[in-house]
DNA sequence: AGTGGCATTGACAGCGTTGTCATCACAATT
DNA sequence: AATTGTGATGACAACGCTGTCAATGCCACT
């Protein structure tokens, strides 16, 4: 038999809502009642039965991570430390990954809505872009976090004012840049994102916004669209190769494209760095894996997953209240410029 | 307002346990009554609570994952796979990663089980081989199955009767070895995965036999240690290249080995696969954005995920049943070599 | 027509917790 | 001393569903 409530409470003298109260750091409990029956959950070590609490009150303890899997490794990080934040409070993780593409993406939320009374979604790019998504969520009254979500919204959208966090994409694509620039490149070959996540366009503006604070002018042959993956990489690094004034560089939006590029480029003869040099973004294990590995741009994906995690849970009873980050100040994250071998002076 | 059974039962015009007879599929109701009350759910587009379910039944409707992060990879396909199933049936999976190192796994199981009340847990490899785990889990007596779990177990080992699922380690490494062996290769390096996983020696003996069977006796001095990591594999690349006679390929037990091996074995000034063949094992998604792309094993993860969650959920009512598959008959998955561009003819 | 048996249905009591509200004890106020 | 207020506590219902068991209806067989 598991034990249960009201095992404690017999046990420590009181009724089980005392305990209750106690369980959830409630006031008015005295601090001796507190502590005796504190002393008696840890004793007959009590665990709390999800389903009941769910089912009693308006907590599930549950939160649901939302993935289209635009990289593995991303959405597996993301979940490693949201799932470590949840773990610290009692909460767990269900992992929902849906499609954007075939299938029906609301039906589909709708349905894990409606079933699983979760307290709260951490929705991943470009998920937490879907204006029906975010309806269906708003119109169910679920507390959401958007990780990396598109920049601008009309205030009327329907979860225009969930919390989100993203870094700041357009400096460090800017940074990237420049760093290319500083290595002596001048004909940058830069690959796209996914059109529908928010940080494609964010990172092409940090970009352009190098060139140009460099004093040049962007060159639209330079730049090629992609979706994140290996295969735009390849393709991508095959146009730009294939531009007259070879890149000496090309900056792929994410360690994917960048890995095709190296790939594409390899398969071509070209030595990459000597020949052209070659960085990537996200710091994913990836990025350490390729030969040469991959200058990039780190971002703390795991911490991301950690604080979307918090952000939903609330802050700890007792902790101080941050504000809550919204899509105009999302909270924002730090990142860094890895170097590493892909990347070298330009050739003479 | 949720729509409740309730709603339903009134709707349809029959008691509440009508309705729930229908939705769990259970016999004894006439077809005529079973329809009305599906039409009248559709209609009302109602969705039972799981947290309701679980306290008054004994099924929750949840399985968890739980895994150390051999491979993100890995798990992250896993986990498509698993989470697929999940859906067809009304599951959902909740993702508990555990580590084997610190912490206190056993303390981790427990909590989860006594919160959570799964249906159900997915262990993989090295946590199916905990006797801790599989024992609080049996105590439990909470249903579970082992990915690619040990080989041999005594019978009074808890959970040794345990369905689980793996493919045929062993001749998919003979297949592998063979493969080089057919390419010329005689001095055959080997990298090992991590001994708390069972298939490690399972690929190790793969190995060996296939080159007993060729009539060469495996050199120890081919053969180091490992654990399913890139650094893995550069140490071990070190270690095989400063042998006497360098092996002309090198079998790594898996995708992120071989990447590390391809890395030093780069770095040393080595072409991959003219001065030296290198292949891997599990088809992860890397194994194609290297260059060379790697020769390796392919396993179908994500439909191991599947079958996993299947298994846990039982069949379907209706479904014929499939006897269990246990440790001894383990439900056997296919695999296959793809050849890729990381191995050739062995060099005159 | 009477009887037994079986398939179908429903009434009702929980499952383990939280929310609501009443009660109680004790201190502060008049 | 009587009154009021406030903090601490508990009794009880409710959450939405399933399990148990009793009741009902229907049919086949004497």
């Amino acid at each position: 038999m598991r034990t249960t409530i009201t095992d404690v409470a017999h046990h420590a003298g009181v009724s089980i809502k005392t305990v209750s109260r106690v369980l959830n750091e409630e006031p008015n409990v005295t601090q001796k009642t507190r502590e005796r029956v504190k002393a008696s959950a840890k004793e007959l070590r009590y665990q709390p039965n999800l389903s009941a609490r769910s089912l009693a009150g308006s907590k599930s303890y549950l939160l649901a991570l939302v993935y289209d899997n635009p990289s593995v490794e991303y959405i597996a990080q993301l979940q490693l430390g949201a799932s470590a934040a949840c773990r610290e409070r009692g909460y767990h993780l269900v992992v929902e990954p849906v499609s954007t593409q075939g299938g029906d993406l609301t039906a589909d939320m709708e349905l894990l809505l409606e079933r699983l009374p979760v307290d709260g979604v951490i929705l991943t790019s470009p998920i937490c872009d879907s204006r029906r998504v975010l309806s269906v969520l708003d119109a169910a009254g679920t507390p959401m976090v958007k990780v990396s979500p598109r920049m601008h919204y009309a205030k009327d959208v329907p979860g225009a004012n969930a919390p989100s966090l993203r870094l700041d994409d357009v400096a460090a694509a800017h940074d990237m840049t420049s760093y290319l620039l500083s290595l002596g490149h001048r004909d940058i070959g830069f690959i796209r994102g996914a059109s529908n996540h928010g940080s494609a366009p964010l990172r092409e503006q940090g970009y352009r916004a190098a060139l140009t604070d460099f004093g040049i002018t962007p060159n639209p042959d330079y730049m090629v669209d992609g979706d994140y993956t290996f295969q735009a990489g390849r393709s991508g690094a095959q146009a730009l190769m294939s531009r007259k004034n070879r890149p000496t560089a090309i900056f792929a939006s994410s360690d994917d494209i960048a890995a095709g590029v190296l790939s594409k480029a390899l398969e071509k003869g070209l030595r990459v760095p000597e020949d052209i040099s070659v960085c990537g973004f996200d710091d994913t294990a990836l990025a350490s894996m390729l030969s040469p590995a991959l200058t990039t741009v780190r971002q703390p994906i795991q911490d991301m997953g950690r604080q979307a995690a918090r952000l939903l849970m609330g802050p700890h009873p007792g902790e101080p209240v941050h504000p809550l980050p919204s899509n105009d100040s999302p909270l924002q994250i730090t990142y860094d410029i890895v170097v590493r071998g892909s990347t070298c002076r330009r050739p003479e």
